[in-house]
DNA sequence: GCCGTTTTCGGCCCGACTGTTTTCAGTCG
């Protein structure tokens, strides 16, 4: 977690350089510089060990200053222009401007008219109805501070993909049956198939605005309107999520959704482009001088600006511009590349239901194949099953294959890895198995060097063809565990073993930038769901915008193949 | 503070909504 140690020691320096007022574009290096660091697929002090100095520098966002920094806090886990900045203000303060609707400007206001220092200063203030008495802050003011500090006490950060596209399409559905609607779209990081979501945002093409947003803002999920314009509403729903609404025109369509879209960096990286052939481009198009010149759809604009076609779940601001301009973004994997899912459990362990209703509910999906993949013995929770169990649930899979047409049932274990990297069956079990996936389950807490060494001993077992969720991760529940990614994934390549990109919307796991480095050292996915009940397959499409977010083709895949196809590469590593 | 296929200095994305200061600053995405 170090990374994100050092990304929130830059954020909340060009927060405490914001109070100071001090050059905005010193300010915007610092959450350059924290934002790339969040999304780097290394660990900073890997990168450190192995490069220095030059090798920091090399990351985008980081020079000379920046890269110093970093290496006093790997040295002496603290940064003294931090620390220095931190001591100016009293404790506590920073966590005035995180509330919504609070600035640098607002806080600082506060701080020296009335000495307000912390939230519980402000929250005393309101009540004895002082901020009344200040230029500036009048009863709307004040009551909407109120508002956003309620709102900072009750939200519980960013929701799980699925949760907000549920929201979004009850959203969506109701929105539709508004005959001013020419169209709508989600747009944001919904869009652009985010592990988690902050905001859902709906993208409108009508000629009547006004009409629009007076519907919106009144649908029974709205709790509370933060704005309503003329082409664009926020609102907080009564699950706490906000939702923005924007309305645009036919011939904007294109822009506007690009603009919507994000993310943020793509978006400024878009426009500097545009700057540097003399253009400009804002939601309402494309502009040389005067003249629009593109906007109706995407496309158009991409096109117009010399660009590949880049989707959504690549838009993230690092290199695509440039791939795009070499016209080399490839074609991603789509959900209806996926012929089968293999990863998923039946009631022979903690899954919901047997066999044949597995299997019948894929072969709706036009599946031709599933792995069953019950838990091994060690899984006591997880019904795990014994030797002869696992034997018996074979010859149940040899009747149902025998009875079932068009789909073949895989005969398959997830494995658990013990703590010493040796497995829960023997080999004798595990040659009798179409698929193997590995994972660990138990004793998540070991120092780095002992969990990556017991990763890739269970890799090198001949009969172990995947990693199941490979970081072990439950977003917004439980951290990865501490493994080094970068050995794990060379382990994988040189042993021949596929990566899991597990499609559990809590777990997505490997995640995009992952993914992406798996990619580069040649390693082959299967997109499983991890299913638990029939209904739970339908979350393949999560795994597959993940393996999209990470610049995944077909041919990466392993469950795009045909049967015959599959079954010689799974057999290939014994 | 970062960055460079016109630049090692002089730039650094674009626009909407609110509240209140009657002309705009602050905040947000």
């Amino acid at each position: 977690m170090q990374n994100n140690e050092i990304a929130k020691i830059f954020w909340e320096i060009a927060e405490l350089l914001e109070l100071k007022e001090e050059n905005r574009f010193k300010i915007h290096a610092y959450q350059n510089a924290a934002r790339n660091i969040e999304n780097l697929p290394h660990h900073l002090d890997e990168i450190y060990k192995k490069q220095g100095l030059k090798g920091l520098k090399e990351l985008e966002g980081v020079g000379e200053s920046i890269a110093h920094k970093i290496e006093e806090y790997i040295k002496h886990k603290k940064v003294k222009k931090h620390q220095d900045l931190l001591k100016e203000f009293p404790k506590g303060f920073l966590a005035l401007i995180n509330i919504p609707g609070m600035g640098p400007k607002t806080a600082m206001k506060l701080h020296k008219e009335l000495k307000i220092n912390s939230m519980d200063d402000l929250e005393r203030a309101i009540k004895k109805g002082f901020l009344k008495d200040l230029p500036g802050f009048k009863e709307k003011k004040q009551e909407n501070i109120k508002k956003g500090i309620e709102l900072k006490k009750r939200s519980h950060g960013r929701f799980l993909i699925s949760d907000a596209d549920e929201l979004a399409q009850t959203l969506t559905l109701q929105l539709a049956n508004l005959k001013e609607i020419k169209k709508l779209t989600v747009a944001g990081s919904l869009r652009r198939r985010e592990e988690t979501i902050g905001d859902i945002d709906i993208l409108v093409i009508s000629e009547r605005p006004k009409a629009v947003m007076d519907y919106f803002t009144k649908l029974a999920q709205v709790k509370r309107i933060l704005a309503k314009g003329e082409t664009k509403s926020s609102v907080i729903l009564n699950n706490d999520m906000q939702a923005d609404l924007r309305v645009l025109k036919p011939d904007e369509f294109g822009s506007a959704l690009h603009y919507f879209t994000g993310n943020k960096q793509h978006n400024i990286k878009i426009r500097e482009l545009a700057i540097k052939k003399g253009l400009k481009v804002s939601e309402y198009g494309l502009f040389k001088k005067d003249k629009k010149i593109a906007g109706r759809t995407e496309e158009e604009l991409f096109e117009a600006l010399g660009l590949n076609y880049i989707p959504p779940e690549l838009r993230a601001g690092e290199d695509e511009l440039e791939i795009a301009k070499d016209k080399k973004i490839p074609r991603l994997i789509e959900l209806f590349d996926i012929k089968g899912d293999l990863q998923m459990h039946s009631k022979h362990s903690d899954g919901k239901n047997p066999i044949e209703e597995m299997a019948e509910y894929a072969k709706k999906l036009g599946y031709l194949y599933i792995a069953i993949t019950d838990h091994s013995k060690s899984q006591r929770i997880a019904h795990g099953q014994t030797e002869r169990e696992i034997l018996k649930a074979f010859k149940e899979i040899d009747k149902i294959n025998a009875r079932i047409k068009g789909l073949k049932v895989l005969k398959g274990v997830e494995v658990d890895i013990l703590p010493d990297g040796y497995l829960d069956f023997k080999d004798e079990i595990l040659k009798e198995c179409d698929v193997v996936l590995a994972a660990v389950h138990s004793v998540f807490k070991m120092p780095q060097d002992k969990m990556t060494k017991r990763i890739i001993k269970a890799m090198q077992n001949r009969y172990v063809n995947i990693l199941a969720h490979p970081t072990g991760r439950l977003i917004n529940e439980r951290e990865p565990y501490n493994v080094n990614v970068e050995e794990m994934l060379k382990a994988a390549a040189d042993t021949g073993t596929f990566m899991e990109i597990n499609a559990h919307p809590k777990r997505l796991d490997l995640k995009d930038t992952h993914i992406k480095m798996a990619k580069e050292m040649g390693i082959l996915f299967a997109i499983n769901t991890d299913s638990h009940a029939t209904f739970s397959l339908e979350n393949m499409k999560f795994g597959v915008s993940m393996a999209r977010r990470g610049w995944i083709e077909k041919k990466d895949v392993i469950n795009t193949l045909t049967i015959n196809k599959l079954m010689k590469k799974l057999y290939q590593k014994r």
